[in-house]
DNA sequence: ACTATACGGAACTCGCCAGTTCTGGAACTC
DNA sequence: GAGTTCCAGAACTGGCGAGTTCCGTATAGT
């Protein structure tokens, strides 16, 4: 985001059109994908003129790669998860917790094929909305092992990727919906017991 | 494609020119992606003038789906994987079958984003690229079952859905490559242990 | 009051690309 | 050889969208 000084008098920048724009773009990246999104639409969703928006980024990249940056990070972190005292309750605690996740998952859709050609954008993705999401889960991974209940040999680093892998898959590629029951397997049915090696309670 | 009748004489198609378009179609999508690939660059890259492309495909929406319909297949069935013995060992069989297969799911990067917009081009990728692959390991899954290799209550559905998952994150999000190491540690650490409990050898 | 900057909105420039048409020539049928 | 369809290449058309500029107006400092 463009931090103009302002030299003199004028009058001051209206604070609340940031928000209101970070917020237009993101949905309407959400739903039409980078490419096909345009100046024009954001800042007709956000009540603006398009002077205003280029007055605060400098093009439609950068604009985009703020949205990431401001709104698409992951706010839940290990500590937030509450320690149940078992993987599977931990993982339990965590579904309970991220209910409104799946916005910023949208908005990567139209992202991901212009990934190859933007270093940045890639560089953020992957510090703002993938390593969080994966740290997360490692987290709780490693919760587990100095409970004890880890595996001996298990390959966390590889075992932390597959929530990601899967949800992305499901909403990239195939569409479907991020449904409760779709995740509680992901968790009992694959997460604890590869970590665990307890298939069943 | 187009499959117009010949009326009377003139000159016939070149066969050929068709295969070069299709194949050139295919490498500028895998790095360009769909919005970036121009019709332009397609023809040049197969040699050919864009209306001799144009007499074929209507569209580039037509030949973006007609190159997945006629090459994104994947070859390879449950049948031509060798019967090893052991579900650890038909995964390896496999993957020294599949050297080739990372140009197609990079040709899927760029389409990503038009996949919520174009129902038939969702349809062909769902057709033609992601139900093979899941497929594939699904019988595999199921070949294992007969020898009694599954633990009971395995989630064969959503286990079918790891690799492709997996693979797919990694060349769509994160760009990483597809190493051997990768794919070995996706079947003997993901895979194997949760169809047959079996953590180590 | 005066000045400087903000605002929404609309008109504008400019380049890119899908799709079309033309050119000079080649290949095939009758 | 007359007529038709093909080929590669290049010129052309039309629409769309990024980014700019200008308008009339609003809101601040001095």
């Amino acid at each position: 985001m463009l931090e103009e000084r302002q030299r003199k008098g004028g009058r001051p920048r209206d604070a609340t059109r940031d928000a209101d724009i970070l917020e237009a773009a993101r949905a309407v990246l959400a739903e039409r994908g980078y490419e096909r999104t345009t100046m024009a639409e954001i800042a007709a969703r956000a009540g603006a003129g398009k002077a205003t928006v280029y007055r605060r980024w400098a093009s439609k990249a950068e604009l985009v790669i703020d949205v990431l940056a401001c709104s698409g990070s992951l706010a839940i972190t290990v500590d937030d998860v509450p320690d149940t005292g078992s993987l599977r309750g931990d993982l339990a605690a965590l579904r309970a917790l991220k209910s409104r996740d799946e916005s910023t998952w949208r908005a990567l859709v139209g992202l991901v094929s212009e990934l190859p050609h933007s270093p940045e954008l890639a560089r953020v993705v992957d510090q703002r909305v993938v390593g969080p999401r994966v740290a997360l889960i490692r987290g709780l991974l490693e919760r587990a092992r100095d409970r004890g209940e880890l595996l001996p040999g298990v390959n966390v680093d590889l075992l932390s990727r597959v929530p990601s892998s899967m949800i992305a898959y499901r909403l990239l590629v195939t569409h479907e919906p991020l449904d409760p029951e779709f995740l509680r397997s992901l968790s009992e049915d694959i997460v604890v017991p590869l970590a665990t090696g307890r298939p069943r309670d």
